[in-house]
DNA sequence: CGTCACTATGACAACGTTGTCTCCTCTCGG
DNA sequence: CCGAGAGGAGACAACGTTGTCATAGTGACG
């Protein structure tokens, strides 16, 4: 910036003021200066500038599981779209379901004094977020609530979701269901687990331990639990997926099944209505997520202190298959 | 930080040897400073630190056209792990395939004083970027070249992969090849359209005019255009989608129809595999190419002064149809 | 012609850090 | 008992901006 001033014969504090456009700078003045930076190819340093100003830096953070699924990059694009609208910047950061990881990025992100921050969490713990939420950086949960304190949450209606998705199936005759959920630390498999009871009770189901499985779905994983769950008299007729990624594990392992099981999986997910027969989910909108949750944690940014405010978004059932009717 | 030094009775540089770990600070303060921090929750300013230091900001900017893409991503994931590993954070930003949002985020980018750029570009001019890279902010290009500059880039083999589609095709049996492709202002369309040229050429089958349709796609355009290269006698017999997107939107089209033509897709997508029939695709490792860039990239911010590098990845035919046979 | 209001500009401090230099106080060898 | 050297700590400036205040010039008005 002195450089640009040398250059325009001006001072340092009259270059301010041309690239701030603040008025009382005389037009040809301001036309040296805007050679000069021209010239030189000035650009300001916003962190100079914000330093300075004491003011916000313009960014947000976003932490989700993974950038790469597109569950979380649908989230992302969402999130982009309403921080664009407020002037501000998207820094992003994948957790890897590691609740270290997840602690780093925040604190890391504080420490960049972003305006707020975005975190589908994947830990329990959030105690060390009291300080920075004190400090004055508000901070929103997606998907899942935070472990141990009470914050700004969004959800879906994982519980509510899931009875959906059992009825549906009871309702074409299906008596043995099984239900195949991600590890059970994670707030949506168990909150889904929960819906899967509590949709077999309301259908006069009796609840197998036998039928449900939860884990980190791989595809071996998967593979095997399926073949496991088709075997012998009281094989499953119906399948239920517990997220996106393991009702694609599930379609792969079911690729050459003779007899497939009707199989609803919770998220929707791309093509799922071209595939032979197509696949009922239980759909949200993700983009719908993403925005409530930058819409508020910008409320946030601008000042609103009211209390914690706990959201949770409707769901709902998108019946495709024709692979539904019980045998 | 001065509320820290007061609390623990030190001077405030004390405080910043204890939070930069440098030795010579006796155990007992060094102590004292630590309660302090804890009990102040205080974190520093990673923005004023770099002010002060002058040194890297530990970010980099990645802008791709829209980061809810799968493909973008994917790429998005790969980028962040070799930043990860890099100890960089990264801004993302979806340029829209409009140059100007690609412009202004590059410069905000730059004013925010990253240390490196990854950027696919949409536009053709990137006149705007020369002060910035003399500026010594080094930019890698990814999928498309730079409009007017000479610069890094990454690129897949658009040109080698649709050759070898249209000869997979044209083995089967087919002369009547139709191509589907986004805007001819993209690269990648572009060079993907030079390949299905020089692919007919090669396999002696005569370029039609009226087989090729290049138009940024919509479920209603890719219709109607399925629906013109499927009538009359001289209907197309095979289809060779120009991208994921397009491959998408021409089996939405497809799902009712009759007699199917054969399908290739440029770019692999999930389940491919899994629909019927089962999509032949040209695979490329969207991860390579990120990784590849963001090494580039790497490269070049710690200093490497070679000549700008052009790499071009490999593709490779994924053979999955059962549909291709000719009629 | 003195005063006032107004415009255009600059000097300087401050934002929160850290590098450099200096100062003080031990300890230890002679 | 003195001097050298090391260890521990602080004062101060500087990074690139911008807010505040001061200053110089200009024209209008009584």
């Amino acid at each position: 910036m002195s450089d640009v001033a040398r250059l325009a014969g001006v001072s340092i504090k009259t270059v301010s003021r041309v690239v701030n456009d603040e008025p009382a700078v005389h037009p040809d003045t301001a036309e040296r200066v805007m050679a000069a930076i021209e010239q030189l190819g000035f650009r300001r340093n916003l962190g100079a500038r914000n330093l300075r100003r004491g003011s916000t830096t313009g960014t947000i953070g976003l932490i989700v599981e993974d950038v790469g699924n597109p569950f979380y990059s649908e989230l992302n694009r969402a999130v982009e779209r309403i921080a664009t609208s407020f002037g501000r910047q998207v820094l992003t950061g994948s957790s890897e379901e590691n609740s270290d990881r997840e602690r780093e990025l925040v604190l890391e992100f504080c420490a960049r004094r972003v305006d707020g921050i975005l975190v589908v969490p994947a830990g329990l713990q959030h105690g060390y977020l009291v300080p920075e939420m004190r400090a004055g950086t508000p901070v929103v949960f997606i998907d899942r609530p935070a472990g141990d304190i009470v914050a700004d949450t969004v959800l879906v209606d994982n519980l509510g979701g899931t009875v959906e998705a059992v009825t549906h199936l009871a309702k074409h005759g299906h008596r043995r269901i099984a239900f195949l959920g991600d590890s059970p630390d994670i707030f949506t498999a168990a909150e889904r687990l929960r819906g899967f009871r509590e949709g077999c009770v309301r259908n006069g189901i009796s609840y197998h331990e036998s039928l449900v499985s939860m884990r980190t779905p791989t595809q071996e994983y998967i593979g095997d639990a399926v073949a496991r769950l088709l075997r012998g008299p009281d094989a499953a007729t119906a399948v239920i997926a517990g997220n996106n990624r393991i009702a694609v594990h599930v379609l792969r392992a079911l690729a050459h099944v003779e007899r497939r099981p009707a199989l609803v999986g919770f998220d929707d997910f791309e093509l799922a209505d071209l595939l032979n027969p197509p696949v009922t989910v239980v759909a949200h909108d993700v983009s719908a997520l993403g925005h409530a949750a930058a819409e508020l944690l910008f409320a946030r940014v601008q000042g609103d202190q009211s209390p914690p405010r706990k959201v949770v978004l409707p769901v709902r059932l998108v019946v495709r298959g024709s692979g539904e009717a019980a045998p």
